[in-house]
DNA sequence: GTGAAAGCGCTAACAG
DNA sequence: CTGTTAGCGCTTTCAC
């Protein structure tokens, strides 16, 4: 068992000589015939192609790397650890990945800057073809620099330098589609409860839902968005304030899943009914988060996936040798409609 | 910009030779004092050295994978896609192979055997020198196969076969752990409302429970586990109906940390006070989860991190040789303890 | 059609 | 001490 294993593991790998050999041809017609390329008989290629069969023939990925100058991987680094932002990201781009034939090699900066120059430096060492920068939060971060050798594309994670290629999702946009769905619910005094005030995120949801409702000629319950942090307790205390203020209201978008369910929870014990007396809107499409909440939430999906497929496609057309055009690309979010904005019949 | 980029990107990178020529010596010097190996005059090393600096040297580590015949990379492949099991355990595989200059290759299943098999092929061609295999569920799954000429280490994903090497966590042991908390708070009538029945996981979960309610001479109320669903939804349902049945109960472990909370938002609007009235103990640890519950969750956490660490190491020591037991390790969970189950002072 | 030879970038072994 | 040579496994000219 664990001796056949240890047996089974010191068997070198055949190479294609040994392929060669047991053909009767050598080195050069064993890599034409299994790659199907130049002039060979038939017969000799299917001699060769059952030779390498019954040997278990595996071609040395790594010393093709070394002729082809490439390594058919790109690196992945993380700004921030992996979670529930970035796995979507990373699914996406895989997807995209895997059907080129390329892997991906993982590295996780953990925030911490010299950690991550120091998995670059790996990466490169490694000669990826290409690097995809992830992070949890959208903010700007610092460059990788523009003097590497290969093309990087910054994903979720923003880059500060406007001659990188960033790709984000669209929070202002997503923050539109938001506010216009509480208004075309029939909802007119609407609130903002969001979350840090500091997060590019917030801010650019809130100018979202502020120009949405500039464009119906209403403004913000309480003239500005009610900030504080990305927690259902924050969204729970935001609705108590809320309600001693004595403004009225009938609907709030929230700045995460989270909050929005804090607000639906609060307001189900104040003895407001959530969609009858104010409609609810979260962000993310986190959906264990969005389905628990009573009522379910409707909310804006960032569409992570996409934007991974997106993130990969540029880095794939860049390594191909296509030059991008620099700066920030934001993709679109998509409204998922649940309970909390139902109408009632 | 872009064209800036461009052009950085097409430069070549410096080889041994290069360095060797502008130290005015041979390649095997460069590597020798770069490597610190061999006998050099110090004035010759620091030449090299300050060459290779002047040329931004990086060693093209496929090279030297191609002699060493490893690739210093190992696979990581998942069951059924990445998610808040696997992530944890990533990470911590991540810290150990960090430390020994191990990167990762990643590859998601998707649940699907065909896809599985096709990402075994290309991690062996890229000659990585072992496999991870990872999964959402502990259920013991089919075998990646003895034949493999490298070692295959089973994390949270249990193999069918047991002359591999697997590791979990423990749930009997943390349900144990759970229960025995409860009953240590002065709990005696304890209901186990849980997950889908058939999952390894809640079976180990309910024998844990009952062993530890047997072993004070309690038994479950309702005699038996009350299986539904991992969702929060079924854990208010479950509430419903126990207390319908009028059997008392003051303490609940639950099967997860989505069916306690669940548990405990049914409990409070039923009008039965947490902890005061009944205790709950909860399953996995998952922060946001746990947080949010009112009252917070004392609940089992299966410290996956250090079963990603246990993982890790034992494939970087098979990978250095030792051969290991077969089998399937259990790693220990661990209580952590929240407002749910405190004692009234 | 097929084989021989050179070389990708590096290191190890052996000369000198 | 340092240079030369050979070779990891594969592909790619270029002869034959």
């Amino acid at each position: 068992m664990a001796g056949a294993g240890a047996s089974a593991r010191t068997r070198r790998s055949s190479t294609v000589s040994d392929v060669a050999a047991l053909a009767g041809v050598s080195p050069g017609t064993v890599s034409k015939a299994l790659n199907g390329r130049g002039q060979l008989r038939a017969e000799t290629r299917r001699r060769v192609i059952d030779a390498a069969q019954e040997l278990g023939f595996s071609p040395n990925l790594v010393a093709r790397g070394l002729i082809a100058g490439r390594t058919y991987t790109v690196g992945v680094l993380t700004t921030d650890s992996f979670g529930r932002f970035t796995i979507p990201v990373m699914l996406g781009a895989e997807d995209v990945m895997g059907a080129g034939e390329m892997s991906m090699l993982l590295c996780d900066g953990r925030g911490d800057p010299l950690r991550e120059q120091h998995y670059v430096r790996t990466l490169l060492a490694r000669r990826v073809d290409g690097i995809i920068v992830t992070g949890r939060r959208s903010d700007p971060r610092p460059s990788l620099g523009r003097h590497l050798p290969v093309p990087v594309v910054y994903a979720l994670a923003q880059s500060e330098d406007p001659g990188d290629v960033s790709v984000v999702h669209d929070d202002t946009q997503g923050a539109v589609l938001a506010a216009e769905h509480l208004l075309a619910t029939g909802r007119r005094r609407i609130a903002h409860v969001t979350g840090t005030a500091h997060h590019a995120a917030t801010q650019h949801r809130a100018a979202g839902v502020t120009a949405a409702l500039a464009a119906a000629g209403e403004q913000l319950v309480g003239g500005r968005p009610l900030t504080g942090e990305w927690s259902e307790r924050w969204g729970r205390d935001a609705v108590t304030e809320l309600l001693l203020r004595g403004e009225p209201f009938d609907g709030v978008v929230a700045g995460s899943d989270q909050v929005g369910r804090g607000v639906a929870s609060a307001l189900r014990e104040a003895g407001r009914r959530v969609p009858e007396d104010v409609g609810i809107v979260g962000f993310d499409n986190w959906d264990v988060m969005a389905e628990a909440s009573r009522p379910p939430l409707t909310t804006i999906d960032p569409n992570l996936t996409d934007l991974g497929h997106t993130a990969a496609s540029l880095l794939l057309d860049a390594i191909g040798g296509r030059s991008l055009e620099p700066g920030v690309r934001r993709s679109p979010c998509r409204l998922v409609t649940r309970r909390s904005t139902e109408t009632v019949v």
